[in-house]
DNA sequence: GGACCTATTTATAATTG
DNA sequence: TCAATTATAAATAGGTC
């Protein structure tokens, strides 16, 4: 009963949106749209995908296929390819839309323990159940393979950065942290 | 001069594709699309998103809009909001495929790196030049600024956790960690 | 492998309820 | 805010070169 007004797609310039209403409709609506596209990508070709998105307003949101953890297990636990038509994959990449309601900081940890964990952790379950796969996931083993005593290294000296920096990030703020103990205040 | 067959769009299954080549063709081609969206949420609604990708077949992809540590000055640094048509983004996001050749663990552990000085240091920029800002970013303060002590314990907490897991895999393969130092075998 | 070509399918901007 | 609707713009599967 109002005025019809044009209504369907119009064309979008790659510029920030401005109004604050349509921002955040497009941010939740094209996450959406990542995601979906990032699940496509990972059931269809089988890779990892993990994103993280820091959103205009909120808290921040991850999205992995499916969990990588699991992921690892049934990348290796499979002694063949999935078959082409596994069904009810379809309507689930909904669910892995981990929606977090902890802080921003927290939740990025999460994401990134789970990213080191597979990291750390595909070598040796590749290795130890590598005699029953069939062929289809050597890609794995190559880059894995090369992780060597360099690499070990710079890993370490990554973390002892990464520790110091949240170390002093706390003490300048006053929550302190002194002979390997924290303490608030 | 050949067969003409049909083009054109078929529809998909979601589904991994079994014919190698073709898994590959849609690999490269979905992947940019992703990273291609991913940059259109990042630009259009000011958000921060991150991307990995582990492809079956060879060396990891990652995405940042545009880089982190640029875009958090980029953000603290504008006395007011981006205008609404600012120019040449578009082409570019193509620049922004960080195609790394570098070994899985490390690639990994620049992004996570990245996104943790996103973290850390968001907050005290913020508050720096907090007063020249115009009020579109304040969606930024609030999740920062509920970073107090329980986050900052949970943080060294879990890299601890970390370091000791990365700790106990050299170990397990050889390269030692002891007394606070590495050494090969 | 990559760049281009189309027929289609999909994603989605604006609007309505 | 949140779910539909719908007109269109975009993405893309299969093909060609």
């Amino acid at each position: 009963m109002s005025t019809r007004l044009i209504k369907g797609r119009k064309s979008v310039r790659l510029a920030k949106i401005e109004n604050q209403n349509n921002r955040q409709v497009t941010f939740s609506k094209r996450r959406n749209g990542v995601f979906k596209k990032a699940n496509e990508l990972a059931v269809m070709t089988g890779a990892e995908v993990g994103i993280i998105v820091f959103p205009p307003g909120s808290k921040p949101y991850s999205f992995g296929h499916p969990n990588v953890n699991e992921t690892i297990d049934k990348y290796v636990g499979e002694e063949r390819p999935p078959s082409p038509s596994s069904p009810g994959i379809d309507g689930k990449y909904v669910q892995m839309f981990q929606k977090t309601n902890s802080i921003t900081l927290n939740t990025q940890l999460n994401t990134l323990q789970d990213q080191l964990d597979f990291a750390l952790n595909l070598k040796s379950k590749l290795k130890e159940k590598n005699k029953n796969l069939e062929s289809q996931q050597d890609w794995f083993k190559g880059p894995i393979e090369r992780m060597n005593y360099t690499e070990a290294s710079m890993l370490k000296e990554r973390l002892e950065h990464l520790h110091l920096k949240v170390k002093n990030y706390d003490t300048e703020h006053g929550y302190g942290y002194e002979n390997g103990k924290w303490k608030a205040e």
